[in-house]
DNA sequence: ATTAAATTGTTAATTTATAAACAAAAAGAT
DNA sequence: ATCTTTTTGTTTATAAATTAACAATTTAAT
């Protein structure tokens, strides 16, 4: 549902980052296109469509680019994130690292099994009732979903209802949501099921 | 890279399960569709290009389509997985119960770090250079990558040698592998600013 | 038996996304 | 100073995906 073309943008972003921590000042559309396995002319359109300039032979100039990106994207502020459902892949997630190199900041995490409050987590853990509260007090409009499948639909609505606008959910169920609320599916067993086919396809074309 | 139609099948297969566990025998493209979140029109084109028929003003026999997908997606078979890189995400899979519903098995983990070998784990775990040995001797074609971006194309060249022809992979790089191995990228942090990007656009256009 | 209502399945139309083509500009070479 | 090469940016063409339209068929009702 969300457009392809920012999904490159922000591919774009990491790449140019990338290069430009490697020394460059300036990159074409050639190279950009390889590194994120795309032809040089879907960089220029995507580019062109968000106003994003370069030089005639002289390609693009990474911390301009990167500029127009971080604007684009709001990388001025510090997102804040909220995560319900502390089990597997909410303590994985709490652990990782890497958000605060993108501009993103887990402020609180939730669950309803006591239990799983009591680890000791790197960020703030509140029972899963504390959603509203924590939502407006800290003005966040992002949230994880990681809870079981026949949860999942309940912790939308409380979250939708306490003001979030953007969900990525890792449970296999397609959430519903009002019109201004956009949900992002993580869909690992769907994936791997995709893959299977494909390759089971490839397998058989050869032969 | 993955067809879209593919994609919605394997959606259409949980959405049909969970219907017929609910008691229903048959069920109507509209049904369908809006547990999705696609057009019944969407929901009978798939259908018909997979060769998926129904019955006229009796709707879809959910048995029957079931086996058909099944039979498409290789459900006869369980398919087996190997997964590199036993940290945060590599354990929250690990100790994931879903994959055997869907007829996959995590046959084995690998990580470069000994004490990561360690834990006890729910499936034996091995060296990352025993990669090549447990794929040909198991005869897996699926890999999941949860290292750092620095290894990951590494891994992957090493997974490919070995023969594996499909990968996930969590690392935030796209990868290189020869036209028969397909990678699927599962991109959080990416997933988490197109969220933000969309957010913030709606926030803008209501004021 | 006939008519009406409901639902599929296919064809056509539209929209979106990707790829190709090429003119224009800039840099460098002669 | 002129010509050649390179690379962008836009325009045009092609392909893919979605939506709409509608005939065909089945069931149920009158
Ligand atoms: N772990 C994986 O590798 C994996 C893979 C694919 C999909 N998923 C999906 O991701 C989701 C989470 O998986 P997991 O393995 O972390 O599950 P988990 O069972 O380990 O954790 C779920 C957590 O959610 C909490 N919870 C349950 N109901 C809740 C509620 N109403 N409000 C708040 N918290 C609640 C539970 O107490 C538990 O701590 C599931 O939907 C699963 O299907 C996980
Ligand atoms: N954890 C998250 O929530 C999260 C979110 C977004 C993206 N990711 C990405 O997923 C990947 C894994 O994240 P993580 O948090 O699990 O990282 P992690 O550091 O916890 O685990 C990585 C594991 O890979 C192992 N490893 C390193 N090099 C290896 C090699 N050459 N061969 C085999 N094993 C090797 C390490 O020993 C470690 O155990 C990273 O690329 C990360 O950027 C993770």
């Amino acid at each position: 549902m969300i457009k392809k073309n920012i999904q490159r943008i922000i591919q774009y972003r990491m790449c140019l980052l990338r290069f430009q921590s490697l020394g460059f000042e300036r990159i074409f559309s050639y190279t950009l296109a390889q590194e994120i396995g795309v032809s040089p002319e879907q960089v220029r359109k995507d580019f062109s469509q968000f106003h994003l300039r370069g030089n005639k032979k002289a390609g693009y100039l990474i911390q301009d680019i990167l500029d127009q990106i971080n604007d684009l994207l709001h990388k001025e502020d510090i997102h804040k994130i909220i995560m319900v459902g502390l089990g597997n892949i909410g303590q994985a997630l709490i652990k990782y690292k890497g958000f605060a190199n993108r501009n993103m900041q887990l402020v609180a995490g939730f669950d309803i099994d006591p239990a799983k409050l009591k680890k000791n987590c790197r960020i703030p853990t509140f029972s899963a009732k504390e959603i509203p509260v924590v939502v407006q007090k800290e003005n966040v409009h992002i949230g994880i979903i990681a809870v079981p499948e026949a949860a999942a639909q309940e912790v939308c609505n409380n979250m939708v209802e306490a003001g979030i606008k953007g969900i990525l959910n890792f449970a296999p169920v397609m959430l519903k949501t009002p019109p201004d609320v956009v949900v992002q599916n993580i869909s690992v067993c769907g994936d791997l099921e995709a893959l299977v086919y494909v390759t089971e396809k490839n397998k058989k074309q050869e032969s």
